[in-house]
DNA sequence: TTCATTTTTTAGGCAGGACTAAAAATAAAT
DNA sequence: ATTTATTTTTAGTCCTGCCTAAAAAATGAA
């Protein structure tokens, strides 16, 4: 099989390995792989086979999977189209940072040289997608200089500002709509309640432990 | 089969059924419609089997192939998304006229119930695409209020503006571009050369009888 | 009407990408 | 160490869209 162009669905496959790559240590599961794409081991199996053979990662039979260079790439890129997507979809059309993850699924397959190019220009350049999350260069390198922890690690008496969540379903999303916390939303933690993980707010009353622990924030000053 | 939802492939056979439709009267052949999609008429003949299990055309053996009011809904809103992707590509990303029917191609496929709307209010509601053809209304309508005539048409003496092309095709585009002929162009007619059918342009110089048949202008006044 | 030509359909395949079921390899537990 | 459980892979299907080759229907000419 000769294989030149990653499908839309190898794309899939390749972003996903490098997300679970990133997040975890060594190589990544099929069982993993497949929770993330949404099929069923075997189909996953299959997949490997092809990729493996076109290049784009390195596989070993019961030893899961990692990106080659050419793999990381595509990733990379894939993830760059659906980041800068999501910029569009949030900043230009006023749709909700809960609401565009799907239609940024269906935008990053789309194939053209100058495309995203032109839409980074259109957008400013941006640094940054609706979650906070860096948006790589066309050059594929991705630069975050930012140093960002979780809320929950913030020491009583300090303030921050939101700047990405870990979580990004709709769901948390929503949820952090509700309660009004937003990027850039400012706030300092009052007191921590130790049984069960939760502290007061100052001004803003009382925020969970799993919302603050899927809060990245870069601490004031 | 159970079909609900047209896939992109159906899509684009559902859309060169109406364009055909259109052009010609009477239903469409296999052969015309092989032609259009770029595939055999074999695979032409199983696509229409399955179009009009889906409701979505009538198709009698040998008699050609045309839209239910279901199909047409469908082809229409096809178009609707192609001619919006086009605006935008060539208003905000800065694309050429030619450059943009195959990228449109790829971004009228993608599903979203709200994402047209909006983009369509972002752009404010153009009513015509980039090489001068009439955007479908979401709801289905195609409103087209001008009189539009070919070029070879005109009369010595009348002035007229270039309001839409015939072909539009990346070379004839190009052509378009090198001599200086846009939508909107304004021209008067000097004289007629019966011989080869081409024109004197007043202060334009020459224009081919092709160039002018693939021009649809309206008159001034 | 009959023959030749064109158009369309049927039949049989292939590749991609998914599935289920079953086998094989690894890991865990006794 | 041997059995048990889990993970992963193989084997065999299916569906979608395309293909080619061949058969059948429609059309046009003689």
């Amino acid at each position: 099989m000769i294989t030149v162009q990653p499908s839309a669905s190898r794309e899939d496959y390749l972003k996903a390995i490098y997300v679970l790559e990133d997040e975890g240590q060594g190589p990544v599961s099929t069982n993993a792989l497949s929770e993330r794409v949404q099929a069923k081991p075997a189909s996953v199996s299959g997949m490997l086979k092809q990729l493996a053979e076109g290049g784009w990662v390195d596989h070993t039979a019961y030893r899961g999977v990692s990106l080659t260079a050419a793999g990381r790439g595509i990733a990379v890129d894939v993830i760059r189209r659906h980041r800068l997507w999501e910029v569009f979809l949030v900043d230009r059309l006023g749709f909700g940072w809960d609401e565009v993850h799907d239609l940024a699924e269906q935008l990053e397959h789309v194939e053209h040289a100058e495309l995203m190019n032109r839409l980074d220009a259109f957008l400013g350049h941006p640094a940054f997608d609706p979650h906070g999350d860096p948006i790589p260069r066309s050059d594929g390198t991705v630069v975050d200089p930012r140093r960002l922890i979780t809320a929950d690690a913030l020491l009583p008496g300090q303030s921050a500002v939101v700047k990405g969540v870990v979580d990004s379903s709709d769901g948390f999303l929503r949820h952090l709509d509700a309660l009004g916390i937003g990027l850039g939303t400012a706030f300092e933690v009052s007191e921590w309640h130790g049984f069960d993980g939760s502290a007061t707010i100052a001004g803003k009353g009382l925020w969970t432990a799993a919302v603050l622990r899927n809060l990245y924030v870069e601490i004031n000053g």
